[in-house]
DNA sequence: TATGAATGAGGTTTCATTCAT
DNA sequence: TATGAATGAAACCTCATTCAT
């Protein structure tokens, strides 16, 4: 609301407490899903009352969205797309990126893969949220896999892109269950692999 | 539906009545997840009081591990892995029957996959055997890429095995967020495709 | 109700399955009192469904009066007043019969004892049992007082027993709580001395 | 009863639910026991909503605890220990005063032996609470003893003071069985009286 | 002589939220 | 810029008991 002026630090500063609160939820949504976040939880780990919670968010649903929302900013940080490399190069980076984005803050993968599955009759904001920002990042794939000059269609590209975000979610959930028995560095390169071989396959099919 | 000999019936038939709260609890459980799932809302869709569901489940979650386990099994009914084709057509035939399987009882994952992102402190049962379970496909899908006559390591049969089974998920979650706009089977072949290419490029690598 | 005839061992031997619920009742009860003392407990306990503890007991205040009443059976086994020796003598062998008693077997008072300290509305059929079992064990030892040949009036008697029980009830209780550091022999000796301390200071009253 | 200086006061006052809520704790409790107070009877009785209850108290132990202590504090004011006469007459201004507190408010003592009885696998908090706070009583009183200046042994003023707080539970719960029929006063007087005679027989035999 | 299945009432506790200050 | 106190609804689960077999 307050896209952080310089007054700050005049009393109790509010834009901590957000913060901790932020932080709080953070952790425990990561742990146990948009029902498993109590409000109470999260005030007992914050250690604010939460009363306070509500001064800060309208509700629950808000206070999720939220964390969505900055936990998909911090991850956008670690996830760079790369912009001036050869289409194999590219491809490849663009999967150990994401490799490192995932393994660098999977919190926000997590929560919004869990409430991407779920299917409430009334969907939460939070959910509207995670899909909204997946968007964003769908597109922006689409728009570095369009700059590879390979010549695809669109619906090519958005196969591509598709396919794409499908095996880093499945190989961030492979990683999830597996932990340190799953080499989640190589499984990417073998899905950039993957992914440059398909790309390739499609053009030879428009040139046949 | 149910026949299954004539032994039980006459009187209260708890076979019958522990298939109903099944039925009630898969369907709320895929909707909402683990904690979702409430007790009271089972016992409203499947017409038992909430106390009678304990007659026939020690508690909330041995309930849904019931759930899963059960989703399991029939799911694995309609996963059938082809046993006697040519390699190339082998992969694309696994790709094919499980876009088949997760399209046809999509329960089992959905569910299994929210448990398995999950992160509690304490590992609900339900989550267990949701890993148990997963590792059985994981073992049937590592046996029919061994049958390929391939010649690949065994490091190269789970990457390849992690890797299928990544796609899957990453494909359903797609089509899960995107509806009818997600073409399933296409992507499927996509996939099928994918992971022919990956395992003559291990091949190749192995005569290096 | 039946009182042991003969038969018996005749199918799954219904006195058998009585004395395990008794015994297992027992046992819970005498750890957590009337309402702490569960039907489903008792079931779990002695591994008889619970319907079948209804099968030989109407419900479970019927239940707990029969363990009362089991458990002063026991008792009075081990509670054995003299009948012949001299008045001094006498009044110590009662404290140290009673000490022995109390250690012996204390589920009967324990259990009794909690329930004479409630106050429900409606009284249970178990406190009543207690309270009528105490009677007799009241003027079986007023009859043993009058037999010492002392001389005293009917009220002293009377105060002179309600005494005695007190000072047994207060030092089963000061055992119950200090466990191993408290004495029960040398407190009970004492007690006798007390009472009959007692006793003499009354008859020099009565010729004052 | 509430007037406590005029802090606090003015919108909801949480001092004064308190209150409320231990008052008909107490009364409950002291009826029916641990297991007997259930959180809705006494949000029944005090009027406010059961979740309230929970805002002042972490749970049920945490209540009834509580009761225990304040139950305790006011029970102290009743029972005041003499601080200036002779042997004879103080062991009997003891007994006296003892009496007199036990007759005044009985809740606790009730509540507290009932929950001493108890056996629980897991010692609730309130049962800890009352035997502490009866080791604070046998502390005052054994000090009471040995203040009498008569020399006797610690061992025998641990023995005198045991036997005097059995006496005193004892009788306390024959007033409880017997109600009207019987007479506590005269009863305590026969226990000072004991104490007395106990205390010289000691002190005889250390001299012998 | 039992018992599998069921059940309504009620148990303790947590929930998300509000509101006066 | 908070927060102590409250609250109705609902969570999970256990209760004593019944009844058909």
């Amino acid at each position: 609301m307050t896209d952080q002026p310089k007054r700050r630090q005049r009393r109790a500063d509010g834009e901590l407490s957000r913060r901790r609160i932020l932080d709080a939820a953070t952790e425990i949504a990561a742990e146990r899903g948009y029902e498993g976040t109590s409000i109470g939880a999260v005030s007992a780990k914050c250690g604010l009352p939460a009363s306070s919670i509500y001064w800060h968010f309208k509700d629950k649903d808000d206070l999720i969205a939220a964390v969505i929302e900055r936990s998909f900013a911090n991850w956008l940080t670690v996830w760079q797309l790369p912009d001036d490399v050869m289409a194999r190069d590219r491809l490849m980076e663009v999967a150990m990126g994401t490799a490192k984005a995932v393994l660098d803050s999977p919190d926000f993968l997590r929560l919004g893969l869990m409430l991407a599955l779920e299917r409430r009759p009334v969907e939460p904001k939070a959910r509207a949220m995670f899909i909204q920002v997946r968007e964003q990042a769908f597109a922006a794939l689409a728009t570095s896999i369009r700059d590879l000059g390979l010549d695809l269609s669109e619906e090519q590209v958005r196969h591509l892109s598709t396919y794409a975000i499908a095996g880093a979610d499945g190989l961030f959930i492979a990683k999830e269950i597996g932990g340190d028995t799953v080499d989640l560095m190589a499984l990417f390169a073998l899905h950039g692999q993957a992914l440059y071989d398909t790309a390739l396959r499609m053009i030879e099919e428009n040139n046949r």
